[in-house]
Parts: structure tokens; sequence; C-alpha cells
RNA sequence: GCGGGUAUGGCGGAACAGGCAGACGCAAAGGACUUAAAAUCCUUCGGUAGAAAUACCGUGCCGGUUCGACCCCGGCUACCCGCACCA
């Protein structure tokens, strides 16, 4: 009985915020003051945030983060009388969504249809500032019609191809996955086993965009570990390609960043695939023995190769060896999979002494080591000589320092056309077809006799088919494989029959160039017409997850790179600012999921609390940029200040436009409008919070309600319109202008001065502002506990920190 | 291993051009209102000692620079996030 009555009282809140959370939805809806229009006299504000992935599952509160921070930020730029586009949409493609039609038997389509009305009725009870009109959906046609096209001017370009090399599989998801996709040795989605297979793929050249993806991060306002994250990601490093004569008469080209250390050189690795194996077979002694590690490399999968890295192994060639160039010595090659195929030549030379893992080689298969850098102790460990180290045993190299050899070694080499100067990239080309349904169809054909052929642009969108059955084969073929009607198709070149693409476009495809659909979402002609993508774009603020820096954030900008050099962007970045959030951790302190049970569902809150709240926590619980754990109970002093500023705004309120409370609304607006920028939301509604204070102790003004409202309406907008609407402070509060400071308003005319003796804090003083050290050191001498501690002792020294602080130095 | 980051009360977090550590919120304790509870309002709230004034100690650990260090420098430790045999 009494626990029924306390949940009564419980949710007796000072109002129906239901009710008003309703009302201003609606009129909001009907009135769209969100509505970007393109072209304007005002400045343009283009705030960004990533579009989610409907999923079954519904919006979580990791998504309520970034999109309630931009919210913030895009309502006060709006207020602010910037004209601002905060589109949504949905990047609606994707394994979940195909794997739950397949258990029940329903079309991905109309799965996908169901979860973008459970997420836009989430969006929309959470009170987004967000432009309705410009909604984006990947998987509609008119929109996947745009990135066919952009596909085809790829190919166009020589920039997509098909390749039969080695890929990422996931044996789960019987699916190919980009290098990006594979987080420690698993599949990023399902996390099952990745191993390696052989596959003819669709690529994109994202390497020819290497070196620009990497100096352009210069000139952009990116949080520093992003950049770091897609420098790293990239991984330039320069160095020298050269070639090792062989016993069979071939050259052995390698690559190295350590040319200086040539002298050094004992022995050669190539990795299990390399080429040259095949050329030398006729000289390989041991050829059984070498096929055996090939294979048993082969069936390791990427996991198990990165797991036994600890543990060297290898087969030395018997029949062929190499000759060192400078030293003129035969040395022996080995196979070995820490070698790998895909970077550089796919070999290299070993230099025992100065590279860790050569060093663990040479140890275990008992190979020489020579010092060619002085400085350290080349039999317990490899020693790298930085760029000072002094190189030795290295003939015409002897005596220079390890930065000197490189360039003269270099040199060298070129000179005798032995080798030259390289730079190389970790990055990879984007593996680009997967083997699913509920994909972009990539718009090729397959011809016999004309290769792949590029379908004619008249005929986008290349529609997905109804397909019977939507898994994947065994085979790793896309369900597509088994539309024979769809199939078929005559070649667009020559006429002939000819093979339709089955594998489909991976998610990446479509959140590649969404951003420049919402400049112009109903465009039937163009991606976007460019008069639109002038005006709007790029993007001034993007904020998202550091889970994208390597994939989606580095994709779109490498598309966008590539239609800024065919004309049809007019800038060559995306994205002027990147920042990133934190995650939201359970109450647990882990991260959310539905195996540990601490998930929290935002309607859940906003039932209990409404939006205004739950939008005002999310800010509230910590720094921005880092994970924090969700506290159920902190939401209610949320909901508690909210309350406060309903009875404050209800209350007895002087009839003045002026504020009554002068410095403490112009330190408030000051505080709040800078805090907003630097996403310091927490601090801002803190200050609020004080605000809200001091006026609800009495004699405030309507002037000041009026600024907290106007402060308050980006984090709490619903209430925030009420309270605007009942004081009849106008139309709505989401237009009206943002409040403005005077520096001068915020200052104290006196300054209360930290009195020191010897460096540690005794008692403070209050003097007029600006006073000098002569008044503020009388004034500190006045007092009587300093009187009482300097009595009788010399003043030495005394430090005077301007309104802050004095030290009194005594003997 | 490499790269990036973090470490502050019981908890989330403030304050960093080197200048009053702990704003704001949560939790807790006491009080007011109430028949009672909830809600609300008021007060206290880093530690030790003390009735108090006050004193001493306190920003992961050890050292240094300085009148003064959460902040700068050197050396550790722990945790988080990337990358991971990239020659």
């Amino acid at each position: 009985m009494s626990a029924e009555i306390n949940n009564e009282a419980k949710n007796e809140f000072k109002y129906d915020f239901k009710a008003v959370e309703a009302k201003w939805r609606r009129i909001w809806e009907e009135k769209k003051p969100y509505a970007a229009k393109t072209a304007s006299d005002k400045t343009k504000f283009y705030g960004l945030i990533e579009f989610p992935y409907p999923s079954g599952a519904g919006l979580h509160v990791g998504h309520a983060r970034p999109y309630t921070a931009m919210d913030v930020i895009a309502r006060k730029r709006r207020m602010q009388g910037e004209n601002v586009l905060f589109p949504i949409g949905f990047d609606a493609f994707g394994l979940p969504t195909e794997n739950y039609a397949i258990a029940n038997k329903i079309h991905p389509a109309a799965v996908t249809e169901q979860n973008i009305a459970g997420f836009t009725a989430q969006l929309k009870m959470l009170g987004y500032s967000f432009d309705w009109d410009r909604v984006v959906d990947t998987t509609d046609p008119a929109y996947y019609k745009w990135t066919q096209w952009i596909f085809l001017k790829l190919f166009d370009r020589g920039l997509a191809y098909k390749a039969s090399m080695p890929v990422n599989w996931c044996v789960s998801c019987k699916c190919v996955l980009a290098n990006e996709e594979v987080v420690s040795g698993v599949c990023e989605r399902c996390g099952s086993e990745v191993v390696r297979r052989e596959k003819s793929q669709w690529m994109l050249k994202i390497t020819q965009y290497a070196q620009r993806l990497l100096d352009d991060l210069d000139g952009l306002d990116y949080i520093e570990r992003v950049k770091t994250q897609q420098r790293n990601w990239i991984g330039r490093s320069t160095g020298a390609e050269l070639d090792f004569e062989t016993t069979a008469g071939d050259k052995l080209r390698v690559y190295t960043t350590r040319p200086d250390t040539l002298f050094g050189a004992t022995y050669m690795v190539i990795s299990p695939e390399h080429s040259a194996l095949k050329a030398w077979e006729s000289a390989l002694v041991n050829l059984d023995e070498i096929r055996e590690y090939q294979q048993a490399a082969a069936k390791k999968s990427d996991f198990e190769r990165t797991e036994v890295s600890k543990d060297k192994t290898g087969v030395e060639l018997t029949g062929v060896r190499a000759i060192n160039p400078v030293t003129g010595g035969e040395i022996p090659i080995f196979i070995s999979d820490y070698v790998l195929a895909t970077y550089g030549t796919g070999a290299i030379m070993a230099v025992p002494g100065h590279d860790e893992r050569d060093w663990e080689f040479a140890k275990k298969f008992g190979l020489p080591i020579v010092e060619v850098v002085s400085g350290g102790d080349v039999e317990s460990a490899a020693y790298g000589g930085g760029d000072t180290g002094i190189m030795v045993n290295s003939g015409f190299l002897n005596g220079l320092s390890v930065a000197d050899a490189k360039l003269k070694i270099t040199q060298w080499l070129v000179d005798k056309g032995l080798g030259e100067r390289k730079v190389n990239f970790k990055l990879r080309d984007w593996v680009f077809s997967r083997q699913r349904y509920w994909g972009e169809p990539i718009p090729i054909v397959h011809c016999g006799k004309c290769g792949y052929v590029a379908l004619p642009e008249s005929e986008l969108p290349l529609l997905l088919p109804e397909v019977e059955n939507y898994e994947t084969t065994d085979t790793g073929e896309s369900p597509l494989a088994a539309m024979a009607d769809w199939l078929s198709v005559r070649c667009p070149h020559c006429g002939g029959a000819a093979k339709r693409e089955t594998d489909t476009m991976p998610q990446w495809a479509g959140s590649s160039w969404y951003f420049l659909r919402y400049a112009d979402p109903k465009n039937a002609d163009a991606l976007a017409s460019r008069e639109a993508l002038d005006y709007w774009t790029p993007v001034d603020w993007y904020n998202g997850g550091m889970e994208h820096t390597t994939l989606h954030l580095l994709y779109s900008r490498f598309w966008h790179k590539f239609l800024y050099d065919i004309g049809v962007v007019p800038t060559s970045e995306p994205y002027m600012k990147r920042t990133s959030h934190g995650m939201i951790l359970g109450e647990d302190g882990q991260k959310m999921s539905k195996s540990r049970g601490n998930v929290i569902n935002p309607n859940d809150v906003v039932d209990e609390y409404g939006a205004d709240t739950l939008r005002l926590y999310i800010m509230f619980l910590g720094d921005f940029e880092k994970a924090a754990p969700w506290s159920q109970k902190a939401v209610r002093g949320c909901k508690r200040f909210l309350d406060r500023v309903w009875t404050l705004a209800e209350g007895e309120l002087s009839d003045s436009d002026d504020y009554a409370h002068e410095k403490a609304v112009h330190r408030t607006v000051k505080k709040v409008t800078e805090d907003i920028e630097a996403m310091k939301f927490n601090t801002a509604i803190a200050s609020l919070m004080t605000l809200q204070s001091e006026l609800s102790d009495g004699a405030a003004s309507r002037g000041d309600v009026r600024a907290l409202l106007l402060l308050l309406s980006p984090f709490a907008p619903h209430m925030a319109e009420e309270l605007w609407e009942k004081l009849g402070f106008g139309e709505l509060v989401c237009l009206a202008a943002w409040p403005e400071y005077d520096n001068a308003k915020t200052i104290d005319d006196t300054a209360e001065i930290a009195v020191q003796v010897g460096g540690k804090l005794k008692t403070t003083v209050v003097v007029p502002l600006g006073a000098d050290e002569e008044t503020v050191k009388a004034a500190a001498l006045a007092d009587d506990k300093i009187a009482r501690i300097t009595e009788g002792r010399e003043l030495v020294r005394v430090i005077t920190v301007r309104n802050k602080l004095i030290n009194l130095i005594v003997k």
C-alpha cells in the first residue's frame, strides 16, 4: 500500500512534461522552424552527426550523446542568426537487417522500413532540431542510384578494379571483410574467426590518394587523436628499393627503410606467397619442405599468424642464394610468414644486428649477426641506433651518422642502377565487394569478350532483384548468383551474352557521400545540384565516433577527393572540423551490452522523466570526450533542476525586461556561449544551475528569467518553449536571438586576494580591482592574522599576481 | 612491442599562461514541513587532531625546478583506446 503511494508521489513533478513535450513536438512539426533554406545572406552552418544504422534494437543512449551535443550547437547557432543545416538520415544497408530478414522470412526492405519508422519516432521524441524534409535513406533506389553512379566514375578512371588476392574471410558472415573491419584477427561485426582466402574482389584504389589523405590533414580542424590515428593507419615510410642478385641468375627486390645497414644484411626472407618461388622451382632442392611450409602458412588465419608472432618459423631455401651487393658475399634466403606478401615487395634483406624481428629469427636459426651501427650490443639485442648512430664495418659508410649514411648509400644505389628511393604506405586498397544480398548491386557486367563493362548511366539505378533466399552460399557467392533471370544480360559494349556482377557494395559505400545528398536530397538529375553543394559544403562541424576514424571517415575523405578531382564537389575535403565523443558506459562502469544487462533504454528515461531531462543529463554526465558511466540517480538531479526553473518562472518576478541580477546573467551568458562551442556542456549546465539558484533566491526580473530560458533552450527545448510562451516573450524560443554579454559587466569591482606567507595560504583580503602591489601589501599586512604571523620577522620578498594573490616571504 | 590518452573526495566530475584544489550534480548525515512517508526547502559534507579558533596532511608513486606545482621536467606504476611481425 505505502509502496504504491510512494510510487505515485515520486512522479508528482512540477509540470506535466508529457503533455508539454507532445505539444511542442506537434508545433515544431507544423511550423518547421528547423527547415534549412539553401542560399541566404546569413552565415551558413552545416552541423553533421553520423547517421544511424536503423537496427531492430532501436535508438540507444549511445546515439543520444553525440546527437544531443550537435543539436545543442545547432540550436545555439540558429539563435545566433546563422543559417543552419542539421540533417538526419539512415544508413540502412547491412548485415543485421539481412540476418533478421532471413530468420523471420521477411524482405529486408520491409525490416528496414519498420526500423526507420521506429528510429524516426525516437529521434522526434528527443526533440532534435533536424530538418525532417531532408531525410536520406541509403537503401532508397533514388539514393543508391548515385552511390552506383560514383562507383561507375571510379571504374571509368581506373580506380575500381577487380583483382584476385588473398582476402579476409569471415567464416560466420561468409563474407569478405576490408582490413579495417578485422579487429585483432576477428570479424569486427560478429567476432568470428577470419581466415585468408584467395578471391576475386572489387577493389578501390584508395592508395592512389594516400599522400593527399595524409598531407591534407594538416589544414583541418580535427581533434589531434583523429589525425594521429589516420596518419598511423596510412603509415607512410620512406626508404629504398634495391635488387639482390641471386644464384638462380635473376634479381630479388626488397624494400627497406634502413638502406644504411646494407653491410649488415646477412640473409634474406621472402613471404610464403612470393612469386620468386615459382621461378626458382627447378633450382630448389628442398621443394617439398618449402611447399609444406607454404601450405601451413596459407591455412593459418590472421589471428593465428599474429598469435604465434612470438615464435618465428621459416625454411631455408637450398639451391638458391643471394649476393649482398656491397659485400659481394653469398647469403641464404628463407621463407617465413613474418614477412608479409602485401607490403613492400614481399621480400626483405634481414639485418639481425639492427632489427628486432630479424634478430629473433637469426638467433633461432643460428645466423650470423654483424654490427654495422655502433652503440649497442648486437649479441644481446638488436640496436636501432637512431639518426645519430655511427656506422661501422660498412666500407665506404664507416664513420658516417645513420642519417648521412642513408643518403649516401641511397645515392650510391641509384648511381649504380641497383635501386631507388621509395615511399611506402601501410594503407591498402579498399576491398569493396561483399557476397551479400542487402547492399547496392555493383553496376558492372562481365562479358567473355569485353571483360568488365560498366552499365550505362541511363540504366541506373540497378535495382536489387527480388530473391527467394537471402542466405549466402558456402562457396562464398552472393545470393544474387542464384538469380538466373537477373544474372544474364547483354553486354552493353558488344551486345553479346554476358553476366551481371553478383557481389554488392559494403555498408561504407552509402555513408561515403551521404552528407552531400543532404544539400539537395530530392535531386533526380545529380547527386546534388552544384548550387546546393557550393552553398552548403564543406560540412563545418562533424561529430562522430572514434571507431570510424580509419573506416568511414577515411573512406569518405577519399571519395570526396575523387569527386573533387572530377569536378563534382567544390572542395577537396568534406569536413572542416571533426570532434569525437566518449562512450556512455553502463552503471557498472562496463560497456553497455545486452549480455551484461546494463543497457539503458532512452524510451524508459523519457517515459519517467521526459526528453528534456534525458538531454540535460546526457550533456551533464561528464567530459564529452571521455567515457562516462550512467547513473540513474543522477538523472533525478537534472529533473530537479528543471523543476526549479519552472517554479522560478511561475513565481513572483519584477516586471522589467532589464536584468536585476546583471552580473550573474552576463557571466552565465558568457560561460554558456563559450562552453557550448568548446563542447564543455557539463560546465555550461553547471553555470545554468548556479544562475537558477541565484535567481530563485529572490528579486529576479522577467528579463533575468528570459535570459535563463534562452540559455537553457538548446538543452531543454520543450520546457523552454512552454515557459517562453507562458511568460509571453514571443513566438518560438528556438528562433529567438541568443543573448549577448558585455564583458565589462561580468567583472567585479573588487578582487579577493589570496594571501600566502612563505607560499602557504593563510587568508584572503578584499581590495579594489586592479589594486597595485603596495595597496595589496598594505591590506595584507593590516590583516590580524597576517600581522600575528609576520610579527617580529623580516619581510624579504613580496610576490604579487594582479587581482589574484600576494605571497609574503619572511625570515 | 609501437602510437595516443587517462589517473583529483564515497561517486560523476570542476579548476590548469604555474597562483584560494574539490565548482555543479549524485550519494550520505542532520533539521524544517507532515499524523507519517514521499516530494520540497534549509544546513553539513577530502583526511587527521580539536569544543572552537586553528594546525598539519592531501590531486596514482618517487625525485627535480620554483616564492608557489593537479599543472612544468626526469624516472616509474596502473588502466583505457588504436595498431599490431608494415622491414
